[in-house]
DNA sequence: TTGAAAGCGCTAACAG
DNA sequence: CTGTTAGCGCTTTCAA
């Protein structure tokens, strides 16, 4: 192995020459740069991580806390961690994988052997039992969603409240006087999952402004469940003609079972979800959605925390403004089909 | 910071006791082992990462290399990677996260600056540049699929060949004597991707054994070019009675495609999958499927990986058998609805 | 503009 | 069974 001596000695310069040379943290004859940059490169030096982060006290490392067991929604997931590695690569970091069964232990575990330089939360609860833990944390964070009290806390998120507005006001205004928010399983509910609550929050208060019915139902992610939820809506409240769903994994079957009922998408049921861009466009017909923005949100959350490993300050709480796009599946009710071949 | 010595102070003796103490690589008395412990606890002492891993050049820290942004299978990257942590975590050790993205250099930045202790390589490609990289890294690694040349290395993998041949036979047995391999888009074939090579090879061989019609074609993930490829196939082939799938994205389209065209599951056209179970279990009717076993895969990486470390042999190939669920999408071709609400 | 050297916190000989 | 101590490879003062 080569260490830092190796090139010093190769370059005829002292081990702080080099040091100071490969970070920039102090001025060096372009001379002696040059020489010791000509030796690094023959002699293929890479510096020792642990050597460099037991002397500087930083790791360059982030922590990535991310539910990998629970079926959440696995391909958002999935963006968010490619938009943190990436984005952090950008800023000579690595991202440690860390699971949320850890619990609050795992915080502290990776936090205080100094493993990671600062920590990035995914899947917040509004009562998260992690929050007081990363308050007392000698390192910043950044959570993705955030709790009842964000006190002292740096969030990201979209705004999930005025998304689920957002949806109620589409509709609305194409016509639609009844909706339903077709939600994520009820354990997520349960589990005071904070995104789905505010969007529930959201179209309830949006359905009341706008004087519509707006009822509200979870479910679960088999198909039989989606099946009979719908029937047991429909059952209900025969003259809904406008769906909003947030339920990632159901959107499939739930076209399916709209078929199966004989309700044309969207001559007779017109539908806006609230999901990735490319799922909402993989679909037959393509469905008017709300995106979830996974990769800013990633993006920005390293960007934030870089931001506090260097001192500087950083948003307390930062809400993406949800953005609608229009595509095929939502229209004003009891619309005739627009061509014969009506539903591509 | 607590440090070792303030341990070692507080409980009144060497700090290579202490280090002893936690490590057990020296017998102790009960009696100042159980002091230490004492003292460790009530000072709240964690080891400092870097410290450690600088004396005993290990980090406790394996890299697991994913392709973060190619739309590969998701979910099932994801069920890898949980249980790549999971299994790591049994071994007290951390995971990296590094994106396929950076290539061969990035195998050499983390292994070269001792990051990491070892690599498991996801996604590996018959023809896969990183491979006479991670035969050179001082440090072991385990890859998930393998190559063409797989000398030296330790690879794990589902058998491909086999589970391409198993679906052909479940097929074969039933009856049917035209099939198509419905598979991964053309850019995996053409990455030279080894899954899919090789279960086109199983799905050729075992149909030509059985003496059946056997072909093939790739098929992107939009729903047009679901649409497209199977009216083709099927123009082509009209006695298609039989298809094997492998293609994980597509199967939820599939199954609307072949609605569309009248072909009722498993009545006109029987299926098989090789999918992960869950998926084949969501689908109506559910799958015949051959599943995935990526927890198998992933545990199994991490548990050779540490053999690898403690200076032990892990086997140079480990092909997973493939294991066929008959579900409800397969049955004797042209068979007749066994109830009268038949699909589902 | 550069060099010398004192740590960073821990492990693992070596010594008893 | 326990203690002493020399590193591990780097960063960063302090001094020139």
């Amino acid at each position: 192995m080569v260490t830092i001596a190796d090139v010093a000695r190769h370059a005829g310069v002292a081990v702080s020459t080099v040091s100071y040379v490969l970070s920039g943290k102090r001025t060096i004859s372009t001379d002696t740069r040059e020489r010791v940059q000509r030796s690094v490169q023959e002699l293929g030096y890479r510096p020792n991580a642990s050597a460099r982060a037991l002397a500087s006290h930083r790791s360059n490392v982030l922590a990535l806390v991310i539910p990998l067991r629970t079926g959440m929604h696995v391909p958002v997931m999935m963006q968010f961690a490619a938009a943190v590695v990436t984005t952090a690569r950008r800023f000579d970091h690595d991202v440690l994988l860390v699971t949320a069964d850890e619990g609050p232990d795992g915080l502290e575990r990776v936090a205080q052997s100094s493993l990671v330089d600062a920590l990035i939360v995914m899947d917040v609860e509004l009562q998260d039992e992690r929050v007081p833990v990363l308050r007392e944390l000698p390192m910043p964070s950044v959570l993705i969603g955030y709790p009842d009290d964000a006190d002292g806390l740096t969030c990201i998120d979209l705004d999930f409240v005025a998304a689920g507005a957002q949806c109620v006001d589409e509709l609305a205004d194409l016509g639609h006087r009844s909706l339903a928010l077709l939600g994520t399983p009820s354990a997520v509910y349960e589990r005071q999952t904070g995104f789905a609550q505010r969007t529930l929050t959201g179209f309830t208060e949006a359905a009341e402004r706008r004087g519509v019915l707006g009822v509200e139902t979870p479910c679960e992610h088999t198909f039989d469940a989606v099946l009979q939820t719908v029937e047991q809506l429909l059952e209900d409240h025969p003259d809904i003609t406008g769906l909003v769903v947030q339920n990632e994994p159901i959107i499939g079957p739930l076209l399916d079972v709209l078929r199966r009922l004989g309700r044309r998408v969207p001559e007779d049921m017109s539908l806006v979800a609230i999901c990735a861009d490319d799922v909402a466009e993989r679909q037959v017909p393509q469905l008017t959605s709300v995106t979830i923005p996974a990769e800013q949100i990633g993006a920005q959350a390293v960007e934030s925390l870089i931001t506090k490993l260097e001192g500087g300050e950083a948003p307390d709480l930062t809400l993406l403004p949800p953005t609608l796009t229009a595509r095929g599946s939502s229209a004003p009710p009891h619309s005739r089909p627009a061509e014969p071949a009506a539903d591509r």
